[in-house]
DNA sequence: TTGAAAGCGATACCAC
DNA sequence: GTGGTATCGCTTTCAA
C-alpha cells in the first residue's frame, strides 16, 4: 500500500505537506494542493488507519456493544444507528455479547458474569480506542452496573439506566400502554384481561402503569385477577390465557379484549382461543406489543404496538456524536412513544 | 492509558523484554517472567491495538460486509460467524452496505452504483487493516463483481460466485428443493403447483431444478402451466394463486400441493386459500422455504425448510481463518442442505 | 507557505 | 536471556 511518504517525494514536497493537505489544514499553496491532490486522487492513496489513530486522539470509530444480535428489534436498532454514522463518516465496530447462546434460558441482570461480560467488551473497545460507545440492549434492561462509564462517551440504546448522568433512549413504555388501553376504551372495551411480566423487567412495569393510568382515567375498574403474569414467550401466553379462562374470564359480560404485554404472547392466547373454537376480534379481542412481524401474519392479523426501532437507533447515535463533540445536550435521556397499528383483532 | 514503556520501567528491564513476555516467546526468564506478568496484571496494562496494528502484519481484525442487517437471516449467519471469531480471538468490523434503503423495491445485481457501494466498502477495510473479509450477501447474489478480491482473503457468505477460486458458502437450494418434493410425494402428492421466481436468482433457479429433478424421478408429469413466478413477497403469493386457480389448479384431481419458494408467498396463499374457504392441509397443502418466524405462527403451522444459517455463518468464518493462516482448503466451496421442518400444512 | 524532526506504542532484528 | 534501536505511517510543533 502506497504510503504518504511515496506520494510526497512523487510530488516533491515534503510529508508535512502533504499532511497538512489530507487534513485539510488552510496553510497550504493553492498550486501546490491541486497539484498534490492530483496524484493522491490519481494513486488510490487512502491513509494508514492505525498510524493515523496512534498519533490522532480521534479515531473516527465507535463501538457497539449488543446484548444479542439474534433478538428482536436489534437489527432495526443497528439499521438506524449506522444509518446516522454512515452520514458523520465513522466507522463501526461491535462487541456481540450473545447472551442467548451463552446464557441460554433465563440469565440474570446483573449477574456476575455477565457484568464481566459486558465490561470485558468495553475494554476491548477501548483498546482500539473507539471514540464512543453505544449499547444495545435486549430484555430492557436497567444498566447500572457498567464499571467505567466516564473514560469515553457512552449511551444506551433501547433500554435505560439509573445511574445519574448515563443517556439513553427507550421507549416511553407508560405512554404507549396509556394509547392502547385509551384506543381500547374508545372502541367499547369493557372488561379487560392482561398478560403482564414481571415486573423486574421495566417494560413489563411500565405498560402495567400505563394500562392502569389509563383505566383509572376512563373509570373502568381494574380487576387484579386478571392480570396474570407470563413470561413473553408464545408458551405462557397460552397459559396464561388459560388461567383467565379459569378464573371465569370468559364468562364475564360486555366487550372484552386480552391485553398481552408482547405479541408472542399474544399468539400463544390465539392458541388457545383458537383452541376453543373462539372467534378473535369478535367474541374476544386480542392486542399485543411490538409488531414483529408474526403479527401481520397471524390470523387474524393482530392490533399491537409497534416500536420505533429506527428512530431509536437514530437518536441514540445523535446522541453519542454530540457528546463526542462536547455539544452541550437539552436532555440526557429521551423516551419515544410508539404507535398504534390497527388491525383486525379488535 | 499505560504503555509498554512504562511498565518497562517499572519492572527495570527493556521494552523489547516485555514485549516478548507479552507475545508469549519463549526466551525470557522463568523469574522475570513472573515478575512482569504481575506487574501487567497490577496495572491492568493492555497492548496499544493501534501501534500493534502498525507494525504487525496481522491486525486480527476481520472485516465484515453485509448487504443488509434486517435481511431475512443476516442476524443469525452474524451470530455463527461471530461465535466462531470469539473462539479465535478476532475483532469483527462491520461495513453494512443498507441496499434496503438505499435502492428500495428493486436494485439490480451487479448495477454501477452498487458495485461502487461494494468495492469503497472493501477499500475501507483495506484501510483499516483487516486480516481478512467475508461478504454476507442478500437475495441469493451471484457475486462475480468485486474488483480487488486477491489483496486479502475474502469468503463469501450465503451466496455464491462464478469467478474462479472465490471461497463461498451457501445453501444446496437443488438438493433441499428436491428432499421437499421427495417427502411431499411420499405423502402421496401428485398435483403440484409451484410459485417459483425469476431464474435471475440462483435460488429461484435452483429449487426449480431440483423440484424438476425429483418429479422426474419419480416419474410425475410436471405441468409448466402450473409454475407461476412470484417475487418472493406475500402480495405476489396471493397473485400467484389466484393465477393458479384460474388455470384450473384446484379441479385438478388427486391429491394437491403448492410449492412456494419461500414462507412470504406462502402465507400470500394462505391469504387466497383463506378467503376461498379452502381447509389449508386438507383440501391442498402448502409448503414454503426458509422456516422464517411466521412459519410457526400462520394457522395451519407451514411445513417448510429451514436454513442452516449459523451453520453456514460458522463454516464461512473457518474458511476465511483458514485462509489466513494459508492453510491449505480440501474445497473452496460448500453447499449445505436444509432441514425439512414438518408442520401441519401438509 | 513549506519542511525537518520528534514522537505515538508497539515489534523484531541483532548485539551482547 | 536481555537490551538497544530502527521502524511502521502518520500528526504536529517549531523554524526557516
Amino acid at each position: 500500500m502506497i504510503s504518504l511518504k511515496e506520494i510526497a517525494k512523487q510530488c516533491g514536497v515534503s510529508v508535512a505537506t502533504v499532511s497538512n493537505i489530507i487534513n485539510g489544514k488552510t496553510n497550504v499553496g493553492e498550486e501546490t494542493r491541486a497539484r498534490i491532490l492530483k496524484v493522491i486522487e490519481e494513486t488510490g492513496y487512502a491513509p494508514n488507519y492505525m498510524a493515523r489513530g496512534l498519533r490522532a486522539t480521534k479515531t473516527q470509530t465507535i463501538g457497539l456493544i449488543i446484548d444479542d444480535i439474534t433478538s428482536f428489534g436489534t437489527p432495526d436498532l443497528i439499521e438506524g444507528i449506522m444509518g446516522y454514522f454512515e452520514k458523520t463518516g465513522n466507522k463501526v465496530v461491535f462487541e456481540n455479547l450473545r447472551v442467548y447462546s451463552k446464557w441460554p434460558a433465563d440469565y440474570q441482570n446483573g449477574t456476575e458474569a455477565f457484568v464481566k461480560a459486558v465490561n470485558a467488551a468495553i475494554s476491548q473497545l477501548l483498546a482500539i480506542k473507539v471514540d464512543g460507545i453505544i449499547y444495545i440492549s435486549a430484555h430492557g434492561r436497567v444498566i447500572n452496573y457498567v464499571s467505567n462509564f466516564t473514560s469515553v462517551p457512552f449511551v444506551i440504546c433501547y433500554g435505560s439506566s439509573d445511574v445519574p448522568d448515563v443517556p439513553y433512549v427507550c421507549i416511553d413504555d407508560v405512554k404507549s400502554s396509556y394509547d392502547l388501553v385509551e384506543y381500547l376504551i374508545s372502541e367499547g372495551m369493557t372488561k379487560f384481561g392482561v398478560i403482564a411480566s414481571s415486573k423486574a423487567n421495566i417494560h413489563g412495569k411500565e405498560r402495567l402503569d400505563g394500562y392502569k393510568m389509563a383505566m383509572e382515567k376512563n373509570n373502568i375498574a381494574i380487576d387484579e385477577k386478571y392480570i396474570v403474569i407470563g413470561k413473553w414467550d408464545r408458551k405462557t401466553g397460552y397459559e396464561c390465557c388459560a388461567e383467565l379462562f379459569e378464573k371465569g374470564f370468559h364468562n364475564e359480560s360486555g366487550k372484552k379484549v386480552i391485553f398481552c404485554f408482547n405479541d408472542l404472547m399474544a399468539a400463544g392466547v390465539y392458541d388457545y382461543l383458537n383452541e376453543k373454537n373462539i372467534k378473535i376480534g369478535e367474541e374476544i379481542s386480542v392486542v399485543g406489543f411490538d409488531d414483529r412481524e408474526i403479527a401481520a401474519f397471524v390470523n387474524p392479523p393482530l392490533t399491537t404496538m409497534a416500536i420505533p426501532l429506527h428512530e431509536i437507533g437514530t437518536k441514540s447515535a445523535e446522541m453519542l456524536v454530540n457528546k463526542i463533540n462536547g455539544t452541550e445536550l437539552e436532555k440526557n435521556n429521551f423516551s419515544i412513544p410508539c404507535r398504534l397499528i390497527k388491525r383486525k383483532s379488535v
